[in-house]
DNA sequence: ATAAATATCAAACAAAAAGTTTTATAAACA
DNA sequence: TGTTTATAAAACTTTTTGTTTGATATTTAT
């Protein structure tokens, strides 16, 4: 099914996203040239070039592999503990999962990449949220579903944003329960 | 006290203004090349030069741009009328002024330039939102006020990127009603 | 209406960055 | 161990950026 990677592939990618981080959390994307990119990363342009066709699918692709750890996380998760709060659930590892990389999170949110976080957090907590939601005054104020999710993750994502960029201003516990009392679970 | 701007760089503004949001509707930002945006302004590439340093300082002052038309509409708007609910009266000027400019918030968002929208939004806003928010149940709960505040205009901000994207889909007055049962007012 | 000021244009230029190609080498695979 | 294939190195072309010059046209101020 899923074929095996060339070790030097792999090797490659990895310091490419490692370089890309570094360097945005430096400076602005826009500035940033290829030759920088693989200046820091310890590999010829023409490696580059074989890979990537520029430093924005580059960016595309650092992020998919977020997403995708975000994700195996959350599989993980679901398989182990069946608690019935799933979407305070979901919060925790989200929450902890942007801790552990907060400085790849943090340069991605520098550089107003936040439109394609936006996008997959919507796709990965969808489920999550509407089991909150549901059975809620909210949810029967015939307001459309899409509406009220998307509210609620936007004020999530900004909050999380801003709690990225001020590193140590809440705690993680402290962040959980203002979510939890912001967004309504029966009223 | 303000001085006189001359024609001359006024119009260049407008055509280089208008231009990026043509392109911008196109393409990536990224793509877009300097030579290009003064190909369809029509005006010398060395002008553009006279004026911005590179086009992310031509984006720059462009929504700087819009956030000027939008505050002095809202200063209008509060001389002439004072009606007890700021924040839905801030709501309807800030609908009115995105969906007859709403070409130009396209063209920003489809490019995720939405962050520096959330910064400029927050401080327009601030204090109408606050003042809807005073005396009800979340104010009380010990949750910090920018934590609220960013969490409704982060909300607020991820409908309305979808309603400038998906034309048509509500109509602007149902969009008041919703934001109006979301946000809180007494409860 | 005219003179002075200045923004724009045109064109040529230098410099930087992007992107491509080739061959040799080294690493991974099977 | 032999074969495959990714990377490196280097030279090269093309594209795009950014600057400079003087001539021209437009705006402003008198």
């Amino acid at each position: 099914m899923k074929e095996k990677i060339d070790l030097r592939i792999v090797k490659t990618n990895k310091v490419l996203f490692n370089a890309l981080i570094t360097l945005m959390e430096q400076k602005d994307f826009e500035k940033i040239k290829i030759s920088d990119i693989c200046e820091v990363a310890l590999i010829n342009r023409s490696t580059f070039y074989a890979h990537y066709e520029d430093k924005y699918d580059l960016l595309l692709a650092m992020i998919d592999n977020l997403k995708q750890n975000l994700e195996n996380e959350l599989k993980q998760n679901k398989e182990e503990n069946i608690s019935k709060n799933y979407f305070i659930e979901f919060l925790k590892i989200l929450i902890n999962h942007v801790d552990e990389k907060r400085t790849t999170y943090n340069s991605i949110l520098k550089n107003d990449k936040n439109g394609i976080l936006i996008d997959f957090l919507i796709d990965v907590s969808n489920r999550d949220l509407i089991s909150r939601l549901k059975n809620n005054n909210i949810i029967k104020s015939n307001i459309p579903l899409d509406i009220i999710t998307k509210f609620y993750l936007g004020g999530i994502v900004s909050i999380g944003i801003d709690w990225i960029k001020n590193k140590d201003k809440y705690t993680k516990e402290e962040l959980i329960s203002y979510f939890d009392k912001l967004i309504p679970d029966k009223i």
